[in-house]
DNA sequence: GACGAAGTTGAGGACATCCTCAAATAGAGA
DNA sequence: TCTCTATTTGAGGATGTCCTCAACTTCGTC
């Protein structure tokens, strides 16, 4: 009965003077830091506690529990989605098909260090579809605002269509960048390649055969 | 410590009778659906045991850990891999690039159901990057082996990228055809003609104008 | 300096989970 | 039937984690 655990506690509790303020954001920093490396689940009060140089009682002082931890690290994330993606709509009016497909790939991997703790939590908690649902959508209307800005002429559905494939493409770009990932070396440019191929079907029709639209 | 688990435990220990043999196989059967469910931290040896209608005694009896369940289960999904992949490469010789696209995701599409177990536990623990990293080889592998086979002329490091590419492309097939994916309806169809873009680019370039081969 | 609120500290309660083990039971072969 | 081994059973030990709380310290303000 945690689902519902991300409205239940409504972040840390407010800090009032400068030592605490400066201790909530050590503590949000650390927490960061050891979810990212351990998973949410394997992470622990004590250890983030610990990188913070903070006592296990300080923690709780400003974070009920656990999931208050959660609700603090995805609030700031959203946050920062929201204001690159605004950004990103600016520079998307005109661009060719290619350079769009570079900046959304860019984007995500600029946004990757920022984002690890994020991915960590999402992927190690099974009960949390409806965040992750949120962020989902929030990042597929970034995308589809670019792509329909780009290509005003794109349909309402197939907008939403393309958008789903390239937000998969920026994903496995961010996975096949990301540290410990063995990828061939020459696999990063093959996926942006076949980003622009693919990009360009769609955005500008009949300036490569637009062929195959259907099987 | 535990990041040589998989070597520590050798599987279950052998049943000698037939009721054994019995336990056993629901065991693990009852072990996939659970970790399935769950992920692998968060299911718990009890609820498996309930699930195969044993008692815990039982299944420590023919697995001493959580561990060796896991172990038992990597080398089920292990061996079904191999086989499909084997009878990929006979269909893959004659094949157009387009038709070879649809084979290699809908390959995947197909295994998924009994994958699942697998990529649970491959999610769950971040300790794991040994045992994931030869599921990736050996499937990259496999897709390596498809591609070259319909095209010779593919060099072997352009190779390695494609299948990389490709083996990310028929992963986001799955989740978008997994249950609880959000998906836009005509994503896993835009999915697909981008891959067939794509394959027909790099296997039979000058066929589609090959264009944008660099940027 | 005195007062009260904000913040610190760390032992330990509550709970869940992994795993053990000794006693009980079932089944195959002599 | 008797014996020996495979298998079952379930209470409970060991461990680890989340979280509490009451005593203590620091800091701003009067």
């Amino acid at each position: 009965m945690s689902s519902t655990s991300s409205s239940r506690n409504r972040g840390p509790l407010a800090p009032q003077r400068e030592v605490g303020r400066q201790r909530v954001a050590d503590l949000i920093e650390a927490a960061a830091a050891v979810i990212q490396e351990r998973g949410f689940e394997a992470a622990t009060m004590a250890e983030i506690a610990a990188r913070a140089e903070a006592k296990i009682g300080s923690l709780y002082r400003f974070f009920p529990n656990k999931d208050a931890i959660a609700d603090a690290l995805m609030a700031h994330q959203a946050e920062i989605l929201r204001t690159e993606y605004d950004a990103l709509h600016a520079r998307a009016a005109d661009a060719t098909p290619e350079a769009l497909a570079d900046m959304l790939i860019d984007l995500l991997v600029k946004l990757h260090p920022q984002t690890q703790g994020l991915a960590a939590m999402l992927d190690s908690r099974t009960d949390w579809t409806a965040v992750r649902q949120r962020f989902r959508a929030q990042t597929l209307a970034g995308i589809k605002t670019a792509l329909t800005t780009c290509a005003p002429g794109l349909g309402d559905a197939e907008a939403d269509d393309v958008a789903a494939v390239m937000l998969n493409n920026m994903k496995t770009m961010v996975g096949m960048i990301s540290k410990d990932a063995p990828t061939s070396p020459g696999a990063p440019e093959e996926l942006r390649l076949m980003t622009r191929l693919y990009l360009a079907a769609k955005l500008a029709p009949g300036r490569l055969g637009g062929g195959a639209a259907q099987a």
